[in-house]
DNA sequence: ATAAAGCTTCTCATATGATGGGATGGGTGT
DNA sequence: ACACCCATCCCATCATATGAGAAGCTTTAT
């Protein structure tokens, strides 16, 4: 009974209700009214209103000038607090910085949570396009090379809790798409020492990641390179491979992951 | 009765007490147990725990493997949604990392939100101690050299509107704590361009910052530069102002406000 | 080992507190 | 001026959250 949780039980409706306004708007690229609200939702103007009121009380909507409601800042509060025991990402963004200069593509940092992983900052170079991806967001592990990264390095144990947890959704015509594969694919994955995503997730993208490991050697992060398939070939890929575990070496440093004899084995070049 | 809302009405008790937990956990440096959360916020056990758990499924808390609660990455997520609407922040990054790399101190982007600034982006030297300030918190306008500068340059009207809403709280021995003594400051700001924090916030910060005007010239955010006294002098403020000028220039050139004949008259050095 | 304390999880009868029907009023466009 | 749409507000009803308490589970003390 340790495993998963798959128990939908232990309601409070008023909350699933209130965290189902504060999805809409914050899917909804505009600012709703409440009648907008009330109708998506299937709540009756008064509920929906008294519900806006008071997240609008507790500063998680405001309102726009034209009365219209949208995500409240004090969401970006409670994100930052959120993030911060992570502080992973304030020691790593020099880092990456580096990397992005280096290699002149999108660098990400990403961690894993249940069998996703979330976005928790994302480097951009200067003449990039930009990418459509949003810190805060997240993949499944299965499609993206910082969740094989991660995955690849964990131990058996937590790797199949995570892989059992899986649904294997087709992104691509490349996504890797039974349990079978995607364990060949990491045992592949660990011997390299990176992990590479080639249009898995979406078509004319490839990524490439190493993972953080702290000084238990767990995996608790990875940070990854994308770009567009045309440029991050298959011959730079090596290259590439070696700024992203200077890099991770670095963030290790700083972080106080003491290297011991550390890396050598798996990970280095 | 467009102004404030004073009215405490319109309450969801549900909501009051799961939002409690999230502040909570929020303000805590280390993970809660239940039992530290139900005593905390005078709560029964299971009513904390039934909070707890639903606030899990929506990943707005998540556990460590101790099973202590902390406030989870759906929160990061929906923080970074309600950012985005503010593109200003990516926008400004650059032109803040530039004015960084010049003074050598830390700078921030603030925008306004009833009588408080609020923290959107803050950028520091690579040298520097690191300061306290954390991206998402927010601090009363009246003792903020961002929140002056943002005041100086709305429109009385509108200015007015937000010092009726300042509780005068004293922070150092120099803070400003009447509206009149603010109405001086603000004129003098307005008329040099710039806004000073000198000390009133902290004792041996001095701040210094310049509004983000839009097309209309309407302020829609401020930033500035925060520097120990000692290294932040007076001398260096002119300098440091001009600093600041054209990195806010960058800025509203790179969002889009037309500069027309613009920001020659009053902000210009 | 065993007991005791402390914390979490779960169940259920009760009344509290959320609900939504509907009335009111303000604003906008025709 | 009229009609329409939308936000705000009130209040009787009952669905919903509530909390006392029992049962598990883990950790610490004896």
């Amino acid at each position: 009974m340790r495993d998963g949780s798959p128990q939908g039980t232990y309601k409070v409706q008023a909350l699933d209700r209130a965290f189902a306004v504060l999805d809409l708007l914050g899917e909804s690229e505009t600012p709703l009214g409440l009648a907008q609200v009330a109708s998506s939702l299937q709540l009756h103007k008064s509920t929906a209103h008294r519900f806006l009121m008071v997240l609008e009380r507790h500063r998680m909507v405001e309102r726009t000038s034209n009365g219209k409601f949208r995500l409240g800042l004090r969401l970006f509060d409670f994100g930052n607090r959120a993030i911060e025991q992570y502080d992973l990402r304030d020691r790593a963004q020099p880092h990456l910085r580096r990397l992005v200069a280096e290699t002149e593509e999108t660098a990400h940092l990403c961690i894993l949570e249940a069998a996703r992983v979330i976005y928790i900052d994302k480097i951009e170079p200067a003449r990039s396009v930009r990418m459509i991806t949003r810190i805060g967001a997240s993949n499944p592990v299965h499609a993206t090379s910082v969740g094989k990264a991660i995955l690849a390095f964990l131990p058996e144990e937590k790797a199949n809790d995570v892989i059992r947890r899986i649904r294997f959704e087709r992104l691509t015509s490349r996504t890797i798409v039974t349990a079978e594969a995607l364990h060949l694919e990491l045992e592949k994955t660990h011997r390299r020492g990176y992990a590479i995503d080639d249009e898995e997730l979406e078509e004319g993208l490839r990524c490439i990641a190493v993972p953080v490991l702290d000084a238990q050697r767990m995996p608790v992060a990875a940070v990854s390179i994308s770009g567009p398939s045309f440029r991050v070939t298959a011959q730079k890929l090596p290259s590439i491979a070696n700024h992203l575990l200077q890099c991770v070496r670095g963030i290790c440093a700083d972080m106080g992951y003491i290297s011991s004899r550390s890396r050598s084995s798996s990970l280095s070049a």
